[in-house]
DNA sequence: AGCACGCCGACT
DNA sequence: GTCGGCGTGCTC
């Protein structure tokens, strides 16, 4: 008697997935995509039904209930989710779980409310507060009517006491609201028109509206030299999906540090009732489930946000942009290992829609795809308003004394742009004051217990810290080892840069973004404020500084030890350094007659003469050559296996046997090592590593099912990345 | 991942 | 005599 059977993806980490028999009363009610409960074992579990069907269904146990009344995969992304969780060997139930809001992702079917905050306004007594705090606080209220904490937390510091007398005396009222402490919607954006487009932008414009409107998957690349006006293209592109009635993805690497982007979508489209979705990494758990509900129920023309809303359940996908598409934190690094630009292509033809990947540095891959014919190419060569492509120098260090910092010619240049008023950048790839400390009686150093890294010395701070797992240590008086007193810090970070440069500079104001600066919420913004406000002369910083934001008054741009970024143990290090210069270079002039200086010690690598030259075909040709020759991506196909334990010589040995069988298996993929992880201890663990290469993906695939099957001793993990990005 | 079963050390 | 350590085995 052939019944209905739902075939499940639990939330669990196993590769199949479950079929339950469904009971007449849920019949009609269920849909794949659906989020469920069922029986498991010994216990209830969460699931996705990916797929209905009819069959036997004597031995199965049956499905519970619904979890949600809406569905949060839609068709095209539930097929979509299903074929990476088995491209990235990912267990379907987790896959589809990590495309969820945390929220969601729960053992549980119960759903979050949003978080409640407390909300002021005035209160019957008519009086004057008492104190000085008081008063402030009360007058500001008066003046703006209702005003949530969070507002008065921003405005006043430490708000809580005198709000609690205030409330106490009945000056203020206080009520409870949901909490909306989004600061990309609590800030007005000025509406803001189509610009006029170069030529070049309108000619991209036109190929990717006729896009839009000839449903279809479509590809395209827009290589954009920084500040050729991506931005705008994409913004009227939008603007034609929606009078398409359809809906907008934007991915961007980073959504914290890209608010100018996203103030610009607000600016262009919320005027005339564009209703935009941001998904970024501040939002509280309840508040990023709004937003995807909003989503979900279709109350949304754009969502825009980083990696993981490329799972947004948008229903009437008509576009996806994939901004600054090189950037490497599409990639996850852990857990479901996904490339959301990847993805994005993926969704793009499920979806039949086209996908825009902009970049100023297209991915060799993105580059190589259109060398082949699969992706349109649209470029915009020239900066569309005025300014100048900036003059970039390579500055030989070779001769010159090792603890020199800043060249004569670098030194030389800020001054000269200090004495214009205009500010500089420098761009120093290593954030704390010293990447170690060194006794310099005995040759101590200090490593983390855990990963074996040397650890960091913060001045500020004043501790040692480790920039994998975040351990700290106070710095001991003397060394451990011979008991000197002679523990000195070695080489450079931004901290100690930044305290150099203000020794050098005296009357320069020095700022410094990294991530230490950074850390908390609104500290970036406030740098970048201030950047624009001309309150900074010279802005040091690590990478950060490359990505999203224009500083319309920077002249000058610095890049010391360019050669760290360059020796990098990674196939893909030239493309990272390229990268890196070109977009830190767009950074100066962006109004017109910019220089930007390169140190190095080695001035003749072709990555840094041909980012020097502003020339990406040329970079393009001699790195895919390179990559063509030994076999790497975008030429051939990686995977990365790591194996892990806590007692190395079981780690090793376990390696080297999966070594040993898979080397058996096949001469069409190349296994390379085993070898002991780059961070050979990372967190407290022994790690292995042995590396896949193959020149055709179904090769990778066929070893992929073997590495499966392949028995793992107890006591150890292995995990596998499919398309690393890094070998870390 | 959970959550059970199972087989060996120190406690009222 | 038990309480409980975490090894390993299973989940439609």
């Amino acid at each position: 008697m052939p019944e209905l059977i739902a075939d499940i993806a639990v939330f669990a980490p196993l590769r199949q997935l479950f079929s339950y028999r469904v009971n007449p009363e849920l019949e009609n009610r269920l849909k794949p995509g659906q989020r469920v409960q069922v029986p498991f074992g010994r216990r209830r579990c969460i699931g996705i039904i990916v797929k209905l069907r009819q069959g036997a269904t004597e031995k199965l146990k049956a499905l519970e209930t619904l979890a949600d009344d809406q569905i949060f995969f839609t068709p095209e992304l539930l097929d979509m989710c299903c074929w990476a969780a088995d491209y990235y060997r990912y267990p379907p139930g987790l896959a589809l779980r990590a495309a969820l809001p945390a929220a969601l992702s729960g053992t549980t079917t119960k759903n979050p409310q949003g978080l409640q905050e407390n909300c002021y306004q005035v209160g019957p007594e008519t009086g004057t507060p008492r104190g000085t705090k008081q008063r402030e606080i009360y007058a500001f209220v008066c003046a703006a009517g209702k005003v949530r904490q969070t507002e008065l937390r921003q405005k006043f510091a430490h708000p809580h006491n005198s709000l609690k007398t205030l409330v106490e005396q009945n000056f203020l009222v206080c009520q409870q609201v949901e909490k909306l402490r989004d600061p990309f919607l609590s800030e007005l954006v000025q509406a803001d028109a189509p610009w006029n487009l170069t030529a070049e932008q309108q000619q991209a414009f036109k190929q990717l509206k006729t896009a839009v409107e000839n449903v279809g998957f479509a590809p395209f690349l827009l290589q954009g030299v920084t500040g050729s006006g991506k931005t705008e293209v994409y913004l009227q592109t939008i603007g034609a999906v929606l009078n398409q009635g359809k809906q907008g993805l934007v991915l961007v690497p980073e959504i914290a540090l890209t608010p100018q982007l996203v103030a610009r979508f607000r600016a262009r489209f919320e005027p005339g009732g564009g209703q935009i979705a941001v998904l970024h990494s501040g939002l509280s758990e309840g508040e990023r489930f709004d937003a995807w509900r909003r989503i979900a129920r279709d109350e949304i023309d754009i969502a825009i946000g980083a990696r993981s809303a490329i799972f947004a359940p948008l229903q009437r996908l008509g576009l996806i942009i994939v901004d600054e598409e090189h950037d490497s934190s599409y990639k996850q690094g852990e857990g479901f290992r996904y490339n959301a630009r990847d993805l994005a292509l993926l969704r793009g033809q499920k979806n039949a829609c086209p996908v825009v990947l902009g970049s100023a540095t297209p991915s060799l891959g993105s580059a190589f795809r259109c060398a082949n014919g699969q992706m349109e190419k649209l470029v915009l060569s020239q900066r569309a308003h005025a300014g100048e492509m900036p003059q970039v120098e390579l500055i030989d260090q070779s001769g010159q004394a090792p603890e020199q910092l800043i060249s004569d010619a670098l030194h030389q240049a800020i001054e000269q742009t200090l004495h214009t008023k205009q500010q500089v950048l420098l761009l120093l790839n290593r954030r704390g004051f010293s990447p170690f400390l060194l006794c310099a009686d005995c040759g101590q150093t200090f490593r983390c217990p855990n990963c074996e890294i040397t650890l960091t010395y913060h001045q500020q701070a004043r501790h040692l810290r480790c920039h994998y797992c975040d351990y700290a240590m106070t710095p001991p008086e003397v060394c451990p080892r011979c008991q000197g007193h002679h523990l000195d810090p070695e080489g450079f970070g931004t901290e100690r840069l930044a305290q150099e440069i203000a020794t050098l500079f005296p009357e320069a104001r020095i700022a410094r973004m990294d991530r230490d600066t950074t850390g908390h919420k609104g500290a970036h913004q406030q740098l970048v404020k201030r950047m624009l406000a001309t309150e900074v002369d010279i802005l040091v910083g690590t990478q950060m500084i490359a990505k999203g934001h224009d500083f319309p008054g920077v002249a000058l741009v610095g890049v010391l030890a360019s050669d760290a970024i360059l020796n990098l143990p990674d196939f893909r290090a030239a493309e990272r350094a390229f990268s890196l210069l070109t977009q830190v270079a767009g950074r100066a002039g962006r109004t017109g007659g910019g220089r930007v200086l390169i140190q190095t010690y080695c001035p003749e690598h072709y990555a840094l003469q041909y980012a020097a030259a502003q020339d990406y075909p040329a970079f393009y040709q001699q790195e895919i050559r390179f990559r063509q020759e030994l076999g790497y991506p975008p030429a051939g196909f990686l995977a990365n296996l790591v194996l892990a334990g806590n007692v190395e010589s079981a780690v090793r040995q376990a390696a080297e046997k999966l070594a040993r069988q898979l080397t058996q298996q096949t001469s069409a993929v190349e296994v390379l090592g085993p070898s002991p992880c780059p961070l050979f201890r990372l967190r407290g663990k022994n790690r292995m590593q042995l590396l896949l290469k193959a020149a055709k993906r179904r090769d990778l695939r066929h070893l992929l099912d073997q590495v499966e099957r392949f028995k793992i001793p107890a006591g150890l993990s292995l995990s596998l990345d499919v398309d690393p990005l890094d070998m870390f």
